[in-house]
RNA sequence: GCCCGGGUGGCGGAAUUGGCAGACGCGACGGACUUAAGAUCCGUUACUCGCAAGAGUGUGUGGGUUCGACUCCCACCCCGGGCACCA
């Protein structure tokens, strides 16, 4: 009989949403495993293959997990604001409300379709009033000690649409909707102190088990470097230009000093040819941060007339503007030692400036200045001039300041607007709505005006992680028990795409919640590993632009969820970006229906077959392979291994029927990959339970060892054989087979080796050059 | 430009971490079954020469270390991810 997946998969899905095999006992005895994918955004397109391929990873790991005896949660989830949501709106004038209520309605059937072990009673929405109220509550913490506070911020500015643009809205230096030049502008903006953390952030790295490339870009994006500042005076001046260095001791080679446009001394200095200065200063400002940086010929101009002191050896030097030192990092300056520096050189090469390279100053108290600490980390712009966002709950009063929303009032709820486009002023469409924005001051009961800025998306994501603990609370956050329970997520897996920003900044809101004891560990995440992208036929990035988009809805009608499992955990090693293959699900959906082939065999026969001896070492072996390589997320390999077995057991079956213990041990390795043809095999051969809670099989290594292998004859380094013996062959015996193997005998007739190389249980390796 | 990955048959990839390169899958070719198509099953499949035994070449490019290099070292080229208002 054909396997009919649809009818299968519809049908344990149906049992498992009646029968929540998945719930959460917060309450248990057990030993908790907690693991987490990044909850998705539910956008318009619907579920991405690659949602798919980051689901069933953790689903396999959760699945091993529950039959290895844990209490697992896996819960899921909306990561709802955000931009695509709040442009659609615009363009349709369908509410953002609306919107994700539709698209979340979809993504649950798409995922439900799929057979994933969530707990869906722990389903959680950012969007939601009842979720936001606690994002708003935890700002406030910031807000109370002193992380939040307001600061001017250039941003990217449109003055065509009056509005300010993402970075992703930018395209070219021009604005993505209209195409007209973008500006940067500066604003005031609510900002998070997260450099405040730099040093718990990099210190919390120690004690957690994330992948190395993981570590490694977290660490160089806050960037700890340890150097000097530096002060140097101004000739005939009263200023000192501050700089900051991690190379004191090239010091006497500095031949001059260059600032970057924005340095607040340029208005403040007497600089002769101040009309070219500005001009250049206006030039630099169409350009972002990274297009400075870029490899183009160096540009900038001398501050004519300003001359400064080098602080090591007295000589007056002279001072540029360029570009390519930024603002934002160290002061903002530096001095240009171009012997040692290579942008510094290239600089000084074109400008022909002096490059002299001076013995380094080695003695570290003839360094000027004191030693400093510098990140590259800088303080999180926490504010959106936009609709769909978690209103920032703070009012503005004239006489007492920022004044809190009062907890009772919470959650401060996005009122209804006519029109979702920011204001031509810039501020946020909130701003519009009057009888929002004027309130009392909660302090003085005096006239006050609303915040209209909202939150930025990663607000509801940096602390969902703690809300599935306790998900339906409404007085708490989470209650205490549960997050000393259910936390640290024990195993956390997302794209590789997210390893800086969303992994630092819900590190950085963690820490900062248990500093003042609200949770009661300091890092959230155990482990966390990263999967790579699923890109479309060909190699580039899936979008619906090129219409290379896959809708996993497609490949479940045709092959099965099974199958799309198998294949996206197959398709390649799993943290590297693979161009998805249409026939790749063929190879799956095959072995899907072979296992089914002769599970239904083994029902037949019942338990009348004999256990035979070589499948039983060729199960062990299985199944110490799949068990190593799913806490490896090697899932590739470990499909490879079960497709081995069972081409294997089909070899077999021209004899003799697989025995049903040896088959019942191979249903519970595929189980967490193929769940739903599993649980039905299951069945068939005769239990009336559920496979999830079954124990994980476990293999005798005496079982998995071979006793023969193939030794490997070289002659000078190349393969001129192999003979298959019995391992722990001495290489007296090698050579002696060696000499008898009628290619190799050729090789060595005539000549005395000068070198035998033996490894043992592998190679004999003849020199005879 | 800076940080983190990657480059192996027609394609996706495997290789016990220095020891038989190409497991497994797709595709292609040949065969069986079928009136036929599809499905399924069996076989072949890195390239070159050879009927064969076998020989030579081969893991982005160039160099190096080693008895032996996809694996280690140096230089370079190309591709992917991130770069702070995308999520």
């Amino acid at each position: 009989m054909k396997y009919n997946h649809h009818k299968v998969e519809k049908k344990w899905q149906k049992i498992w949403e009646k029968d929540k095999p998945w719930q959460v006992n917060d309450k248990s005895k057990k030993k908790k495993y907690y693991s987490l994918i990044e909850f998705p955004y539910p956008s318009g397109l619907g579920l991405h293959v690659g949602h798919v391929r980051s689901s069933t990873a953790m689903d396999i790991i959760s699945r091993k997990r529950r039959m290895e005896g844990y209490n697992v949660l896996y819960p899921i989830g909306w990561d709802a604001f955000g931009l695509p949501t709040e442009n659609y709106a615009i363009k349709t004038g369908i509410s953002p409300q609306e919107a994700t209520k539709q698209n979340t309605a979809n993504f649950r059937k798409q995922l439900k379709a799929l057979g994933f072990s969530f707990d869906w009673d722990r389903e959680i929405d950012t969007t939601d009033p009842k979720y936001y109220k606690w994002t708003q509550w935890l700002f406030l913490q910031f807000f109370k000690n002193g992380l939040a506070y307001k600061d001017s911020v250039a941003i990217n500015w449109c003055a065509a649409c009056s509005t300010g643009l993402a970075n992703e809205e930018v395209v070219g230096g021009n604005c993505d909707r209209c195409g007209s030049e973008v500006e940067r502008k500066l604003k005031s903006q609510w900002m998070l102190r997260i450099t405040a953390y730099a040093d718990k952030l990099l210190d919390g790295l120690a004690n957690v088990d994330f992948l190395d490339e993981i570590k490694a870009q977290q660490q160089n994006w806050i960037g700890r470097s340890d150097g000097r500042l530096i002060k140097f005076p101004i000739v005939s001046s009263k200023l000192e230009l501050d700089i900051f260095t991690t190379r004191p001791d090239t010091i006497d080679g500095a031949t001059y000093m260059v600032l970057a446009p924005e340095h607040p001394f340029i208005s403040e200095l007497k600089i002769k040819n101040k009309k070219e200065v500005e001009r250049y200063i206006k030039k630099t400002q169409k350009k972002s941060d990274r297009e400075r940086q870029e490899n183009k010929v160096k540009t900038g101009v001398e501050l004519k007339g300003v001359k400064v002191t080098n602080p090591y050896n007295n000589k007056k030097i002279p001072v540029w503007v360029s570009d390519y030192v930024l603002v934002g990092y160290g002061t903002g300056a530096i001095m240009a030692v171009p012997a040692h520096d290579e942008r510094d050189r290239e600089f000084a090469e074109k400008f022909k400036l002096p490059i002299e390279d001076r013995p380094l100053v080695t003695k570290k108290r003839e360094w000027p200045g004191k030693s400093q600490v510098n990140y590259k980390l800088k303080d999180w712009v926490f504010s959106r001039q936009r609709y769909w966002g978690e209103p920032i709950p703070i009012i503005n009063c004239s006489s007492c300041g920022f004044v809190p929303v009062p907890e009772k009032d919470l959650p401060l709820k996005l009122p209804k607007v006519d029109s979702y486009r920011p204001r031509p002023d810039g501020q946020s469409p909130l701003a519009s709505i009057t009888k929002w924005v004027e309130v009392k001051c909660p302090s003085c009961k005096g006239k006050a005006r609303r915040e209209t800025d909202t939150m930025p998306n990663w607000a509801g994501s940096s602390w969902y992680f703690l809300r599935y603990t306790d998900p339906k609370n409404d007085r708490e956050f989470a209650d205490q028990k549960k997050l000393k329970y259910l936390m640290p997520v024990d195993w956390y897996n997302g794209g590789m795409e997210h390893v800086t920003l969303h992994l630092l900044y819900s590190r950085f809101w963690n820490i900062f919640l248990h500093d003042i004891g609200l949770v009661p560990y300091s890092e959230p995440y155990q482990k966390r590993t990263a999967h790579g992208m699923i890109l479309g036929e060909g190699g580039e990035k899936m979008a619906k632009s090129k219409g290379n988009v896959v809708n996993p809805d497609d490949i479940i009608e045709k092959f099965g969820a099974d199958a799309l499992r198998l294949y996206e955990m197959f398709m390649g090693p799993f943290d590297e970006a693979i161009p998805w293959d249409d026939q790749g699900v063929v190879g799956t959906s095959r072995f899907v229906n072979r296992i089914y082939d002769i599970g239904m065999k083994v029902a037949q026969h019942q338990s009348k077959a004999s256990v035979d001896k070589e499948l039983e070492k060729l199960l062990h072996q299985t199944i110490k392979k799949v068990s190593q390589d799913i806490e490896l997320m090697r899932f590739n390999t470990a499909i490879s291994t079960m497709m081995i077995f069972i081409k294997e057991v089909e070899k077999h079956n021209s004899r003799t029927v697989i025995s049903q213990k040896l088959f019942s041990d191979f249903l519970k390795l595929l189980f967490p990959f193929a769940p739903h043809l599993s649980q039905e095999l299951w069945q068939a051969i005769g239990n009336e339970d559920l496979l999830d809670f079954k124990d994980w099989p476990k293999w005798k290594e005496k079982l998995t060892v071979e006793e023969r292998f193939d030794l490997v004859l070289q002659v000078n380094g190349k393969l001129r054989g192999t003979v298959t013996v019995k391992k722990g062959l001495s290489k007296k015996e090698a050579t002696k087979l060696a000499h008898g193997h009628k290619v190799v005998k050729g090789y060595l007739e005539d000549q005395k080796p000068k070198k035998v190389i033996f490894v043992p249980d592998r190679l004999i390796n003849f020199i005879i050059y």
